[in-house]
DNA sequence: CGTGCTATTCTTAGTTA
DNA sequence: GTAACTAAGAATAGCAC
């Protein structure tokens, strides 16, 4: 209740809903759904690896936090989420040894607070190396008895990005994160830790 | 644990991490934070419109359902959800009473899913008729101890989309979801019902 | 804080190899 | 299927208001 107040205030840029001819490309293309499976497929790749760029861009660019969910053709899952902004302590306000606790223990309860959560989630550790983006399997993405579509699709592994702008040096392998907790509290939605994927 | 067998693998498009020129316009972009607040809002805003823009287009030319969560530089969280895939039973099949009140009590048993899960999450029901997309305020984002940045940002409510592409004479308020279950089971996504938001 | 403009760059549908 | 190419059109940075 606290929380959600303006729960239900329309929000939709009115660029989204005039449009009619969302494409690009040689030809045009109606907004609506893309008949030809084939024809379909090949455009959810292309955009799909399009809207994750922007996603990624907008995260760094506004240093802000994207979390992006995407149910394949296939029912395949990807999901983004950006690295999240940085624990960024003013150092200079670090006087004392009290201060210096204080901040570690933030910094342990927030680590923590994402270990606790990823297991409840997952039901195992993640590496946090790896994936800032990555898929779960499409039979974990319906009901058994919706799987009769193809299930294809199997592998849309990529490199995984070595060019990180981030520092490897970073003391911290996860950045406690302004969001965590509302994220916790609403179990809507995972952190899934400083990955190397935002670059 | 049925469900995420293949977490951890790397799924990333390489063109994403090779980028280091991120932006059009008039001039060139850096793939960094931008320093001054004031462009960093604006830049926020255009392309937070872009990306539920293409999130939009996704879900539609694509028939898939997309979730988008961005925390604003003020760290105000809008939401955004497709209105998913459409349940478009196969109406040549229903040749009995039986086959109908199958149908009907499919549907019933979705909308009270959803209403029971939007209860679990927002403790108060949802308008059906609204929002594809919406904010909730910043102070719902974010811990007590972490207000001191600055709440402004006040009203990015934006007009309710009136071309919606679906059918107001739709017979149902919400679309059984093929990927409702799995959002149930893994609570960590909320469906927002049939908006009238993607256009 | 928006809205509108425009130059410039980016995205991508269709195609080819 | 995948990878590269390219033309057409979309997105947007910087301005002006």
């Amino acid at each position: 209740m606290l929380a959600i107040k303006t729960f239900g205030i329309n929000y939709f840029p009115s660029s989204v809903s005039s449009l009619i001819i969302p494409s690009m490309g040689r030809n045009k293309l109606a907004l609506k759904k893309i008949d030809n499976p084939s024809r379909r497929k090949i455009t959810y790749s292309k955009r799909r690896d399009g809207i994750i760029k922007k996603a990624t861009e907008l995260s760094v660019l506004c240093d802000i936090d994207v979390g992006l969910l995407i149910f394949s053709p296939n029912g395949r899952l990807t999901t983004f989420s950006s690295n999240g902004r940085s624990y960024n302590p003013d150092v200079v306000n670090i006087n004392s040894v009290h201060d210096a606790i204080a901040h570690q223990q933030f910094l342990n309860d927030a680590i923590q607070n994402i270990e606790k959560l990823t297991m409840e989630i997952f039901h195992e550790p993640i590496d946090l190396q790896k994936s800032g983006c990555f898929q779960v399997p499409p039979a974990a993405t319906r009901d058994a008895h919706l799987t009769a579509e193809e299930l294809v699709d199997g592998n849309g592994n990529w490199n995984p990005p070595q060019d990180d702008h981030q520092p490897k040096e970073a003391p911290l392998p996860v950045s406690p994160h302004l969001s965590l907790e509302y994220l916790r509290t609403q179990k809507h939605w995972n952190l899934q830790g400083r990955g190397q994927g935002s670059a």
